[in-house]
DNA sequence: CGCATGTCAGGGCGACTGACATGC
DNA sequence: CGCATGTCAGTCACCCTGACATGC
């Protein structure tokens, strides 16, 4: 071979290989989930539902990071199956409540399962350490950028689950 | 604060982690490069142009990992502003062959330090040793997943550059 | 012939911005 | 009054798929 390859300047720098890598991860996921039906956000959604209880569209949105306009659409899909509830709030008559339904949550061990498989494929050439590691460094990196974030941006979530 | 924070299991997923994170670097590197009128595409041509020497389009479609497709406007772009040349090829009339000119290499020039002060900034709360694990860590998940995908695939790039 | 190149047309998804009616 | 909520409409970048004419 000739010496054409990508320029090392290029292939090494970190925001590539953060993008390039968050590529392939959700290609993972998103294939697995498409298997069962479902997306990205259906994920986020049921998980945050499941984890934190039953929400109106505005906290999940800020619990998720989807924003509030495209959570509209989720909520929708998710009730069109039978996955979950929107009722609305007798306390406040602006929200709905969101309820996961028992059949949600059974989608959602589901898609578990599915999650925790992309996660391992993606991680399959690290060890235990270094897959600590790299959650880690990658987690005190958003900890940082989302403190940083923070003091601006009003109306969008703080970018919380906008993956898997 | 009460406990609806955003779930663990979903805050700390590796490919969510990536997904923001990636995120994060693609403001900081786009922010840095609108204010020079550019765009990552714009940068990863230039780099890997002038690291390479002068090529096809089809050439630089694979050292960059643009889509052979969107190369088009890329190259019309640096074109039109007199940061690349055009000339077919005589050896081969199919060919367009893509030259840096001078003032390409003057704005790649200024585009680098940009460029770095981006990963800078996205890396600032790593230390150099934490840096390199990371880079480290990234790569060999990169290599990985180059290498699984390399089997499938005929006509799109090998994911190179698709970013900054 | 099969294959590569440049080009165009277009779909799909995700991030993001407004605006607006309703209700607090 | 200002502010939050749900909703709709729509932009833009990027990823990706064809298809097609030309030339090797």
């Amino acid at each position: 071979m000739t010496d054409h390859a990508a320029p090392p300047r290029i292939r090494g720098l970190p925001s590539r290989l953060l993008a390039v890598n968050a590529l392939h991860a959700d290609h993972l996921v998103n294939d697995g989930l498409a298997a069962e039906g479902a997306r990205k956000w259906h994920f986020a959604a049921l998980t945050a539902l499941t984890a934190g209880g039953p929400a109106s569209q505005s906290d999940l949105s800020r619990r998720t990071g989807i924003y509030r306009s495209d959570m509209v659409a989720v909520v929708n899909e998710l009730a069109e199956r039978g996955l979950v509830e929107r009722t609305p709030d007798p306390a406040d008559r602006r929200r709905n409540v969101i309820t996961v339904t028992t059949e949600g949550r059974a989608h959602l061990r589901r898609l578990d399962t599915v999650v925790d498989a992309a996660q391992d494929a993606l991680l399959a050439p690290l060890d235990a350490d270094d897959r600590a590691r790299l959650t880690d460094l990658l987690t005190r990196l958003l900890d940082h950028h989302e403190r940083t974030t923070a003091s601006a941006a009003a109306d969008h979530p703080a970018p919380d689950a906008a993956d898997d």
